[in-house]
DNA sequence: AAATCGATGCTCT
DNA sequence: GAGCATCGATTTT
């Protein structure tokens, strides 16, 4: 049943792509856009809520569009692995202590970029792991594609925090600091997508030994059985799996 | 499917 | 100067 609905989605979708590049009035676009009340709860409650909406960047007159599939949360305070820990701000990871639904994006190794979203809590954010893209897959492409000579897989776009920002050409320089609730280019939508999935709950991913206590406690949210996923987790699959406990209807 | 490893330059100490 | 919420290519199961 998710599956067919899935489908018949993908379906709309490719008949709209050829569309979604001539719109120009991108007001009208985001009737379903998430306010200021979703994002204003805890960081582990926003980041199990996130999964299965899409996430919407207007840029260079191309509307992209992914689905959320994969998202971790960083809690600052005591959480070593948060840019935030101990309270530390910066000019650098200042998003992370703006309103609830504020994009935080850092630089990352020196040349990739990591998307995140403010939670509730001073310091907290979200960060989103894994798309599966919806629209705009050809500009994708070209972000991801130096060369037109090599093709990526769909589902190898944006599967991982670094890859994602590349194919929804997200950067620090046009959406760090961006308020997701009240801009015209950067947004969270949800749509008439199952809420019927299951949720993974494992460790994060890339967190160092100055960090080690932290490795293990499972702050990792992913919808099961999905493809886009960036790294599973085998064991943590057997386990009792989250029932979507918040789930809206927006549509 | 998983593990290894080098590239690369920003941010903070 | 050290560390890094990663990627891509390559090698090993």
């Amino acid at each position: 049943m998710t599956s067919l609905k899935r489908k018949l989605n993908l379906a709309m979708n490719t008949n709209k792509k050829k569309t979604d590049n001539k719109v120009k009035n991108v007001p009208q676009l985001h009737l379903t856009r998430l306010g200021r009340e979703y994002f204003n709860v805890s960081c582990d409650k926003l980041a199990k809520f996130l999964l299965g909406k899409v996430l919407v960047h207007h840029v260079e007159d191309v509307l992209l569009k992914g689905r959320i599939i994969e998202t971790e949360c960083y809690l600052g305070g005591n959480d070593k692995a948060s840019h935030s820990y101990n309270g530390r701000r910066t000019p650098a990871n200042e998003a992370m202590y703006m309103e609830p639904g504020t994009a935080y994006v850092y630089k990352i190794y020196g040349m990739y970029h990591c998307f995140n979203i403010s939670s509730i809590e001073l310091g907290a954010a979200v960060l989103i792991r894994a798309l599966e893209p919806i629209d705009g897959i050809d500009k994708m492409q070209d972000y991801r594609s130096v060369s037109r000579m090599k093709m990526i897989k769909t589902h190898e776009l944006c599967k991982g925090p670094s890859k994602l920002c590349i194919s929804m050409n997200i950067t620090k320089e046009n959406c760090n600091k961006v308020d997701m609730c009240n801009n015209n280019n950067l947004w969270i939508e949800a749509d008439d997508f199952s809420d019927n999935f299951q949720i993974v709950n494992s460790t994060r991913i890339g967190i160092g030994p100055t960090a080690e206590e932290w490795v293990n406690t499972p702050l990792r949210f992913y919808i099961k059985d999905n493809i886009h996923v960036s790294k599973r987790d085998r064991e943590k699959e057997k386990e009792l799996t989250i029932v979507n406990e918040y789930l809206i209807k927006h549509i």
